[in-house]
DNA sequence: TTGAAAGCGCTAACAC
DNA sequence: GTGTTAGCGCTTTCAA
């Protein structure tokens, strides 16, 4: 037997109102009474009806998770922020996995429609940054991603600053005919640390070969292939910087093949720092992105978009930070 | 603005009856008057509110999905499966990570109360079988793992039988020597695949030595402890299997620190087909578990037992297969 | 085949 | 401070 507030109402002998106002932490009962209803209600188990309570206040405490692909080891981390900021203010986490397809994305989209959530979180995506928007008018949302619009509210790390950072860093461990593995170029964030590592070169007057960069599209395989590619030209580089920790995987381990010792005759760099990075043989050199944080934050300004704070549209910028481990020399003996 | 079911009620003319039995499938409208009444509702972008829907119907067409730790790369595959079956039969997925916090796990179970879900997935849980058998008695349920109540609907793998035919596999290549590295021994699975390894050997008339078995927890320090102790014993091993790949990494690494080649002087066999066990070095002989299909099947499962169909309670087994890699000897050359 | 209307369980406006 | 009641948007029973 499942109890509503009409059961609680007569079991307390007091109005199906006053239950509801004990419930809702809103005054309009006296402190003693409040006590005595929870006490019961507590005693009884009782859980007023989720579908009943929204459909009065229109509200649902979902929130929609769109995510490309849950199997991305880049996106736990993410998730995990989202659920715990999520679930400590009382809302429920909709898992929006659309498996890489731009139709389950848009289903999803639809979906909102019949008010499955109160709002989107958008940790990635396949659509262009004007469907974004667009999307962005109907529904309350947050975008974990690079910025594309002062329309958005926007969670990142500064990409270009970052790669700036790496490649100086591989520029301090003595590197120096330094090679980008860019990922798909299409996204904001590519370009960023496409342009991070330019102007990093530039700065130390090195220049800057076309021939250097290759574009790959963030999955191991155009990491493998590219540094094969980079690795058999004649004037090989002796570092590489991947936009990615699985390309600069798939780096390492082209390199292997090809009898390049790691870190010292090649230096690998990767970004994000997944789990993976730290787990393989050489353990990857990589930008650190503070994914929980990032998680966490995007959560917590989403709900106060939802709970009519203030929140200003924009860039919301947490700092990355570059880890050392075995795929670069070291930076303090090598100058 | 969004539109009700009374707006288009009114537009098309209708009653609100008549659009939602064309809206439902169900007959009581001629057919051309659907197609027409589709047709507007689908040019309006009209989409039933959910909550309304679920507070007349009872249904909330949620599954919630208890996972114990999204970033444990065990559960990807799974949720992928899950997901796709139950968007595909008009379900959404309400995420139930509960980090690894019994507390937590609690708290969801407590949510159901609230009618957040139709039904619960666990693909993992802290909690005692009894615990689990008392609350699927609450509510629809499907279990994924290892089987421990005749009263539940439970998918798994044959445990036993695949570490039987691993630890075979292993003689195949021309081990002898065979340790064992368990997981967590409180779980059933970690004992059935400590069983099948026993009888493996017995039935291969190689003795049993306890002093070859270690009993780890499923994570990757443990693996590499344990195999330190194995290798470092004066009668030393010559194949490890361990009960899941991130231990299996854990005792590669392990070996490589102590100069053991492999899998020439030592064989290494995991289970689960974790992604990771591909791309490590060297790439993880394992255990194949096919885990979107137990996704997939578990989805299936209880939406059949939500939609009324007919389910018996019992195991479903899927069957688990060999992948051979580079950290075991090739069965055919050696006999 | 179609429409009118009750009512799911709750919140909040209104009355006392 | 407390109770009465309308009504959120939908499905479904009942009547026509």
């Amino acid at each position: 037997m499942r109890y509503t507030i009409k059961d609680i109402a007569k079991i307390t002998g007091y109005s199906v109102a006053t239950i509801s106002r004990a419930l809702s932490g809103k005054d309009g009962v006296s402190e003693e009474k409040r006590k005595e209803i929870l006490r019961i209600i507590d005693q009884l188990g009782y859980i007023p009806n989720q579908s009943a309570r929204r459909l009065r206040s229109k509200e649902t405490k979902n929130i929609l998770v769109m995510i490309p692909d849950i199997e991305n080891y880049f996106f736990n981390k993410l998730i995990k922020g989202i659920e715990k900021e999520a679930r400590e203010k009382g809302y429920n986490i909709i898992l929006g996995d659309f498996s890489d397809s731009q139709e389950i994305e848009e289903e999803y989209y639809r979906m909102m429609k019949g008010q499955i959530a109160d709002g989107i979180l958008i940790v990635g995506s396949l659509s262009e940054p004007q469907r974004i928007v667009e999307i962005s008018r109907q529904f309350p949302m947050v975008v974990i991603s690079d910025y594309f619009s002062d329309e958005l509210v926007t969670v990142c790390v500064d990409n270009f600053k970052a790669a700036y950072d790496a490649t100086m860093f591989l520029y301090k461990c003595g590197y120096r005919r330094i090679a980008k593995i860019t990922g798909k170029i299409g996204a904001m964030l590519s370009q960023d640390r496409l342009k991070g590592y330019k102007m990093a070169l530039e700065n130390l007057g090195l220049n800057c070969d076309e021939k250097y960069i290759k574009y790959g599209d963030f999955k191991y395989e155009s990491g493998y292939k590219l540094a094969k590619e980079l690795l058999s030209a004649k004037s090989y580089p002796d570092a590489i910087f991947c936009s990615n920790d699985e390309m600069a995987i798939g780096a390492c381990d082209a390199a292997k093949e090809l009898g390049f010792s790691i870190p010292d005759e090649l230096g690998v760099m990767g970004f994000d720092d997944i789990e993976l990075s730290s787990m393989v043989t050489p353990k990857i050199t990589t930008v650190h992105q503070p994914r929980y944080e990032m998680g966490r934050l995007a959560a917590q300004l989403l709900i106060n978009i939802l709970t009519g704070k203030e929140v200003s549209k924009g860039k919301y910028i947490l700092d990355a930070s570059i880890v050392p481990r075995d795929s670069t020399r070291n930076a303090n003996i090598t100058k």
